[in-house]
DNA sequence: CTTATTTTTTGGAATGATTATAAGTATCAG
DNA sequence: CTGATACTTATAATCATTCCAAAAAATAAG
């Protein structure tokens, strides 16, 4: 049998690095996480929604149902390799940057942009609530033209 | 006919400051509304979802549907009689707070706090990208036990 | 005050995103 | 290699929200 299967388009190293990163995170390696991973982490920082995800896994050959989506995309988050960002009622977005950072939000594109944490400065924050801690900060700046 | 009708138990100065707020906004004096408008600003600062206000209105025996909910929260909205407040994927949250604040979101209970804008020193903001101007900068701070 | 015009409200169907289900399939530990 | 477990899939189900066409109510005109 070849290495390279006739669906995907990975080269060995990149699987292997891929491969590796899954079970890192305690994740088994399966084709379709595979080119899930390769597309969302080949291009540096992302963005993406579920839907535009499967448009791309389908676009570049895979055949993957929305429900695997769906699953890898949460399966993702609750392992750390992905960061769930709320801005928008209705879609979620997944974002391959783990640093702490916030966000622009172009309501009209559905587009986020990266605001580099140190680029804010929230000096001081309020007390939390007696008996409640502060899981996270997110500060989401609103465009329009 | 008698001036209070038997389906409400709004006072006649209540309904009248309510009616005088409503057409204030643009909006005309329905029944409905003076309603809502009465559960929604009676009790100081809240924050309620579609869900929640339909039950107290159906528990005050007020029989509105749902889509009149609905309605009524997007015109106040419109109206600038409510702000639409996103922390959860999924539902919308009403604030009838008017002023510039954030909010504490407590997960676990689908609960919003509110945080005066004083309350946060956001001093240096990032420039935004060219041709976008800032429309509203939101800062949520989510708590867990 | 009647009638005409415009808005609202309504129940129910439709939509869109997401999750549950149940059965088949792949992965990995032994 | 083989079984226990986890993953994928198609489809149905769910949840919040919007759309729709018709009935009801509110304002405007006469």
């Amino acid at each position: 049998m070849v290495t390279t299967p006739s669906t995907t388009s990975l080269t060995d190293t990149r699987r292997d690095e891929l491969a590796a990163r899954l079970k890192a995170h305690g994740l088994r390696i399966t084709l379709p996480r595979l080119m899930l991973a390769d597309l969302l982490f080949a291009q540096g920082n992302r963005h993406v929604t579920a839907e535009k995800l499967h448009a791309e896994a389908r676009a570049a050959g895979l055949k993957v149902s929305q429900a695997t989506i769906y699953n890898t995309l949460n399966q993702f988050s609750g392992a750390g390799l992905l960061r769930e960002v709320q801005v928008d009622q209705g879609r979620s977005y997944f974002d391959t940057n783990l640093d702490e950072h916030h966000h622009f939000y172009v309501e009209e594109e559905g587009r986020l942009i990266d605001i580099p944490q140190e680029a804010i400065a929230l000096e001081r924050l309020p007390e939390s609530p007696e008996g409640f801690a502060i899981a996270g900060v997110d500060v989401v700046i609103r465009l329009s033209r």
